[in-house]
DNA sequence: CTGTTAGCGCGTTCAT
DNA sequence: ATGAACGCGCTAACAG
């Protein structure tokens, strides 16, 4: 297998700059200009403490002048590391991958790290690609969050060689026995919470929307669904309406298909907000009401939910808190230090319309 | 001017290892394990044509065994490039800058670039500061994607400068006397289009929804929907509606203030699809409906809008077009030629709910 | 507090 | 078709 990483598209044109930048500045110049030596300006970059201000003062000075700009290769290759972490979604086209990213990426910046990002988009072949070829890319991290399954044997042999070779953080679910730092949602709790709160509402039976083959997130959420129906003595698999895909259209395709086929539930907790808008969509183009007729919960408290209408109710996580969670055990790693193993983050019901008392 | 652009925050943990991964194989390895020089193993990564196949295979061979992956920062040190492109975006809270993200990745993923991200929140003078770091943050090219103004003397001199430093092109907008190739929608005619079908369903008088100080789209926006409304002998100023921000809270405080000032318009055409919800909900709340009694037209085509209820109508523009156009101006200018100063993506408009014939 | 110096791993001549 | 050797710009020892 060849290990070639770069522009394997033989039309894909190549820069031609062979030597960066012509004009640009290096720090031989900065030194020359400030009357100090190379590591002088080194070391008002990176450990400015130990550099007489009146001398620090006149290297910034210089460097202002000439516009110099560290060069992040030599840097890195010097000093062996990039100050740049990847992040690695399932997929963009969900709402909430994109307010970790945002998340991430202002914890990221915080720390003076830029960010490299790479988007599955729900393809699990892509995940072991990336990262095998994210092994040098010049990142000193990796970042991943994906709702779908990491533990078929391959991907965890991957993901366990990734270990190896960066500090790598798993944010969204657990794999038994792994050997990576996670950062995850009680979401096991929150459905069994928003699932208790449908029935207490009167909403039943109550349906949950979520494919579960290839999804972790649907699993546990389905089993704290599963958890609230039990202790009512009911079947949980009765219920159970499978997903193809994870968009408003699986939403809404499902839900058309089922309410079709006569089947009318009196709430649905959906996997996701996506899906719970298609299902709402799908309702009403069958003449049912929300909530009237039927109620409906999501998951991930998505920021348009308030504007829909019926404003949609759903089960609320701070994705803050997760962002903090993943870059705190970067931290530690980069540090040397044992990342905490597991970090759970709780979640809570966030009621609107489309679940009220009918 | 302190131009240190790594880690400013002295709690930021930094990365410990000083050579990048201990047991890491490096191109001497591989180059002993195949029994051939360093140079031919480097050929067989760049150019594999000079290499007869046996020896290619032999290296191919010892890369796989020995997990080697090419050292990207001393690739980049020597060869002055990263195979890295940087995406700067106003914001990813608006979708459609989203959608940018996840095109323009498709597009460099398949020509074997990685890509950094930055988003700016609508920040301008982040805008400034990002451009400046990023002159050797370790990537080749800019792609810059925003909709707020850019033309004050500051952000064309650090746009000019930066153009200096990186292959740069702007998505979104276009800045009189500017030097850097641009690729933006024809939103003007987009506008006259959206505001002229609005009139044909009998929406009168329409609003338009957006601000115009800080955002170049804005303005070029109600300059089409002026375009319609002087054609009909109306004037554009009446119904031009501030708005306090870009996303749904401020299409929904925005229409609220005006119904509650009792001004209602028959139609309303939205700066985008976020703020049209926003409005299209405002509306909900007074009783007020859509389409009979307010049509709403939105910018941007956002994947949601056809499971809201009222679906909303939009301008679509395909931004697979936007992608790769600017990732075209990008290989161009990467090989050294000139890429196309200006390229227009046509717009048009998508009927739904919201607007049909009341 | 500051200067000198040795590589980091790779791509590229220029040899052969 | 292949190899030897140089140096890209920087950081981190160490020396002063």
């Amino acid at each position: 297998m060849p290990k070639r990483d770069l522009g394997k598209d033989p039309e894909t044109p190549r820069s031609k700059s062979t030597s960066p930048r012509p004009g640009a500045a290096n720090i031989v110049d900065v030194a020359h200009r400030a009357g100090v030596s190379v590591a002088t300006v080194s070391r008002v970059m990176n450990r400015p403490e130990l550099v007489s201000p009146a001398t620090r003062e006149r290297v910034e000075k210089a460097m202002a002048e000439l516009d110099y700009h560290v060069n992040r290769a030599a840097s890195g290759l010097r000093g062996g590391y990039f100050r740049t972490v990847s992040i690695v979604v399932a997929s963009l086209s969900q709402p909430w991958y994109v307010m970790l990213v945002r998340a991430l990426r202002v914890e990221l910046e915080r720390h003076g790290y830029a960010t490299l990002l790479y988007d599955l988009d729900h393809d699990t072949s892509s995940l072991v690609r990336t990262l095998e070829s994210l092994a040098r890319q010049g990142s000193e991290g990796v970042i991943l969050s994906t709702g779908d399954r990491l533990d078929d044997p391959v991907t965890v042999d991957a993901l366990s060689r990734a270990r190896t070779r960066f500090p790598l953080v798993v944010a969204g679910q657990r794999v038994e026995n792994a050997t990576w730092p996670t950062v995850q949602y009680d979401d096991r709790t929150g459905a069994r919470e928003a699932t208790e709160h449908l029935l207490e509402v009167g909403a039943e039976p109550v349906a949950f929307l979520g494919g579960l083959s290839c999804s972790y997130l649907g699993a546990e959420r389905f089993a704290g669904y599963a958890d609230a129906l039990l202790a009512k003595g009911r079947d949980p698999q009765e219920w159970l309406w499978p997903l193809d895909g994870l968009g408003f259209a699986a939403g809404y395709a499902a839900v058309q298909e089922q309410v079709a086929a006569a089947r009318i539930p009196g709430g649905i907790l959906a996997v996701n907000d996506e899906v719970a808008l298609g299902a709402s969509r799908a309702l009403a183009d069958h003449e049912l009401r929300v909530p009237d007729d039927v109620s409906i919960v999501g998951f991930g408290d998505t920021d348009f939910l308030p504007y829909v209408s019926p404003s949609l109710s759903s089960v609320h996580g701070s994705v803050e808190r997760i962002a903090e969670s993943a870059c705190g055990a970067i931290w530690d790693m980069f540090a040397g230090r044992e990342p905490a193993e597991i970090e759970i983050v709780r979640r809570h019901l966030v009621r609107r319309e489309s679940s009220r008392k009918g």
